[in-house]
RNA sequence: GCCCGAGUGGCGGAAUAGGCAGACGCAACGGACUUAAAAUCCGUUGUCCGCAAGGACAUGUGGGUUCGAUUCCCACCUCGGGCACCA
């Protein structure tokens, strides 16, 4: 459809692109250092499941254009680039069509590395890490022992999420509505022995070092921090009717206290048991605990299902009045928050109000709102809200802000509750009943129980022939030779655990090993992580605002905990662009709506599709895809090569003349107002692209130079033209399009008659006194709505504006007659005459 | 329900610190070139009134602050995202 040859007025894309790529590849290893302050570019490593769609591109384009940029400015980048390549679609695909994980995951690895480098995407290959190689895992469960040694690995029974489809249990965050993350099936539960890493022990520190994340978007920090979900109150302490013994509620109201008319244990609690044995209530709570246990995940976590209950039979003691609270069993209250017991205040919470309703338990009112009443026996609902205690003995009367502390304060003094701060974090579950992960480095020894595989004896490697059908066990426990092992204490007979890591543990310090990723005493060298780190730009998409961002974090501050990093936090500024939609789905390849590069390179070349991807909006933003787009960037990339094309052939006719030697000649109006515009635009795209990675604007401004020089080829005729003006703007203008479309730039620099390659110069810095015009538009206001504009010189006084605008005679028709009140002067851009 | 974010021409979007709303591009229309078409180059293009000069209206809706609001404040509507029995 499109011309091949670059007859007329087309160039080919295809030629010249194949040219560099070939060129540049020589040049690859000569590449040196700057000697400037370091500067860690990073884009977040993709999971190579097939070719890579629109989305890989928008974020390895994006990490380009900055790496070209930056290097020019003068930094010592490091731009790695790797594969995150253990975990189930590798797996699934295997299961699918009986190719090993390894061998697809390889041939994907292939056409990910083919595509990026088709696009022109320069990176330091030198330090690229593969997440399944032996001598990354090795590292990998190297970190596990660390954890495991410092308790932050722990393994415990825990009701654990489990998704029927892909036959392993769950993280919390790899939850979405109750449904896995992956494959939108129902999750389930479980109750399962499991290894977690501790994050909830990081829980504050998460939070409070989020101050140094300046250079993160707020809206991902408010998702982690709705994700840890701090929440300030106090544990009390309930003593239990008929027993010595005590059970600990975490409440956010303790201003409330008096208002509690029941007492709530979640199903799973283990006193219910113990409260019910040998009771007539026995067995009717048996029954209702295995009723909610069958409830699956999503069932029980939906609001509008129905809370349901059992009273029990026994009583406690509100610790404040001495009252005797009967005690019950329900389904609303969960084991994982808090102490899995509540204290219910009917009166002043939403859902033990509609629990009281429904079983006819008392209601009693202790806070009334400041400015008004309540009527305790007709009320509609819970009211929420601060205000003024009532019937809370010595407390009455309190306004409830103050109660709360006074009560904590009571309740410590007794030694019967203190101040407490509760999360909704859980800790992060790591175990997956999967093949295609990073073996857990633990064995278990009859005799000496949990023995953690010595550092040693890593990698314990992931064996090759296996028969990887999901059982929902671990394809591993079939594997006679991988199972079967001694003891490293004992030398005694022992099994290996054959629960993999879950994927999201390689990628949580990737971003260390790339700093070094051939070094074999450890998963990273100090000296070389403290220089590199922290990242200075990590790119990627929102979706993993909490999950790998917040997995990273955690991992940064247990190596920091472990003196083998001096950071604390691992990406200093975040940049997450926006999806790329289609047909209204986000593109991933689940879906089967990619667009892949592919054609485009082929059809427009990669620096139309570079140009495209990055012209089509603010990258932060989502984008529905049009092919549209991909015309004008191609059509645009033409006319820069038109005009490069015949500027050159200007500059030749010029020189051979004796034009450019009488360089007396005088500047004509034309000249200068293109030489102010190559300078407006040098400063324009240097602020857009490199602080405020607008780079549609950016490119706009390249548009408007482009459009400036044709105004200036046609106002001006060849002979005229001034070859100094002309090579500044041309050259400029292929230097500043260098980091977006480098292939074309590089080829039309050579054809202006340079050797060394754009992509080496020094970026071009702009004379403010040239981009600054001399003329300005002053807008005249009659009460703030424009009526004329005149132009003035740049440097006018206030004054002298002033007075020109009451001299306007457009402007006067508005006010005539009227009394003018005040003139207000903005330097340099109005002057409003109020009326 | 709670917490974020966004709403600007036919479309993608611009307006960086409260000061010319609509840069740049797409689409559409007109002209030049061409036997013709494509490509290219040059124009026009927010809406309404007007022959025109010109004017009125206009950044989701309604209010407010201000000489002046797309920009700040309040309320509401719509869309998108996050969380969702978290005590």
């Amino acid at each position: 459809m499109l011309g091949v040859t670059a007859v007329g007025n087309r160039y080919d894309h295809r030629q010249i692109e194949e040219k560099w790529h070939r060129i540049w590849e020589g040049r690859e290893e000569k590449r040196r250092r700057a000697k400037g302050r370091k500067y860690y570019l990073l884009e977040m490593f993709p999971y190579p499941s097939g070719e890579p769609h629109m989305g890989h591109v928008k974020n390895y384009v994006i990490g380009d254009v900055l790496n070209r940029v930056r290097r020019r400015q003068g930094y010592d980048v490091l731009h790695p680039m790797g594969w995150d390549a253990f975990g189930l679609p590798a797996e699934n695909a295997a299961i699918q069509t009986g190719t090993h994980p390894k061998i697809w995951i390889d041939n994907n690895i292939k056409s990910f590395k083919r595509a990026i480098k088709a696009l022109g995407i320069q990176y330091d290959w030198d330090h690229e890490v593969t997440t399944c190689d032996p001598d990354y895992y090795r590292w990998t469960q190297w970190i596990f022992l660390k954890f495991y040694e410092n308790g932050l690995a722990v393994r415990k029974r825990a009701p654990v999420n489990w998704c029927p489809s892909c036959n392993t249990v769950l993280a919390n965050e790899q939850i979405v509505g109750g449904r896995c993350e992956r494959c939108s099936t129902e999750v389930t539960q479980k109750e399962l022995v499991q290894w977690f890493f501790k994050i909830t022990d990081y829980a504050q520190r998460l939070l409070d070092d989020m101050e140094l994340l300046r250079g993160w978007p707020e809206r991902v920090l408010i998702m982690q921090q709705n994700w840890i979900g701090r929440s300030e109150g106090a544990t009390v302490e309930f003593p239990l009717v008929g027993s010595d013994r005590t059970t600990p509620i975490f409440t956010t109201r303790p201003d409330t206290l008096y208002g509690v008319t029941f007492f709530i244990l979640s199903p799973e609690h283990p006193l219910v048991e113990e409260l019910v044995k040998g009771t007539e209530y026995e067995d009717e709570v048996r029954k209702f605990q295995e009723q909610v246990r069958k409830e699956s995940l999503v069932d029980r976590g939906a609001p509008e299902v129905e809370k349901k209950g059992l009273f029990l039979g026994r009583y406690v003691v509100n610790p404040l009045n001495e009252e005797k609270v009967p005690v019950w069993v329900a389904n609303y209250v969960l084991m994982e928050y808090g102490t899995g017991a509540i204290m219910a205040v009917p009166a002043h919470d939403e859902r033990d109000f509609e629990f009281a309703r429904k079983y006819d338990l008392p209601i009693r009112v202790v806070i009334k709102p400041r400015d008004g009443e309540i009527d305790e026996h007709n009320l509609r609902e819970a009211y929420l809200g601060e205000g003024v205690m009532v019937n809370s003995g010595p407390f009455s009367g309190l306004d409830s802000q103050e109660g709360k502390k006074k009560i904590v304060r009571y309740l410590e003094k007794e030694g019967i509750g203190k101040f407490d701060v509760s999360y909704r974090l859980r800790d992060w579950l790591i175990s997956r009943q999967r093949y295609w992960g990073a073996p857990i480095p633990i064995v278990y020894c009859e005799r000496c129980g949990i023995v953690p595989v010595p550092y040693d004896d890593l990698p314990v490697l992931l064996p090759m022939d296996v028969d990887f059908k999901p059982t929902g066990q671990s394809p591993l426990t079939s594997c006679q030779e991988f199972v079967e092992t001694s003891c490293p204490r004992c030398r005694g007979l022992a099994k290996r655990e054959t629960d993999t890591m879950d994927t999201f543990v390689c990628s949580s310090w990737y971003y260390l090993r790339f700093c070094s990723p051939h070094y074999i005493e450890g998963p990273f060298p100090k000296e070389d992580v403290d220089y590199w780190m922290p990242v200075d730009q990590y790119i990627g998409g929102v979706e993993h605002a909490i999950l790998h961002l917040m997995y990273s974090r955690f991992f940064t501050k247990v190596f920091y905990d472990l003196g083998m990093v001096k950071f604390k936090e691992p990406f200093a500024n975040l940049f997450t662009q926006g999806m790329i939609y289609k047909d209204g789905a986000k593109m991933s390849k689940s879906k089967g709506n990619i667009v892949s590069p592919d054609r485009i390179v082929e059809d427009y070349g990669a620096d139309t599709a570079r140009l495209m991807i990055l012209f089509a909006g603010p990258p932060e933003l989502d984008m529905e895809w049009s092919d549209r787009g991909v015309e004008g960037a191609y059509r645009f990339l033409n006319r820069v090569w038109r005009l490069v094309r015949d500027s050159v052939r200007s500059l030749q006719l010029l020189s051979s003349s004796e034009r450019e030697i009488s360089s007396e000649r005088e500047i004509s109006q034309e000249d200068v107002k293109l030489r102010r515009k190559t300078h407006q635009t040098i400063k324009k795209f240097t602020q857009d692209v490199s602080e405020r990675f607008s780079f549609n604007t950016a490119i706009s401004a390249l548009m408007e130079l482009v459009n400036d020089m044709y105004k200036y080829n046609e106002l001006v005729s060849q002979e005229e033209q001034n070859p100094q003006v002309l090579r500044e703007a041309t050259e400029i203008l292929v230097q500043l399009l260098a980091p977006i479309a480098p292939h074309l730039s590089e080829e039309l620099w050579e054809q202006l008659g340079h050797k060394e390659s754009v992509h080496d110069l020094p970026w071009p810095s702009y004379d403010e006194e040239i981009a600054r015009s001399e003329e300005i538009t002053v807008v005249i206001q009659i009460n703030g709505k424009l009526r004329d504009r005149i132009t003035v010189p740049v440097d006018i006084s206030e004054e002298e504006m002033k007075k020109i605008a009451l001299s306007s005679q457009k402007a006067a028709k508005f006010y005539e007659g009227k009394e003018i009140k005040k003139v207000i002067t903005v330097p340099g851009k109005l002057v409003n005459i109020v009326v």
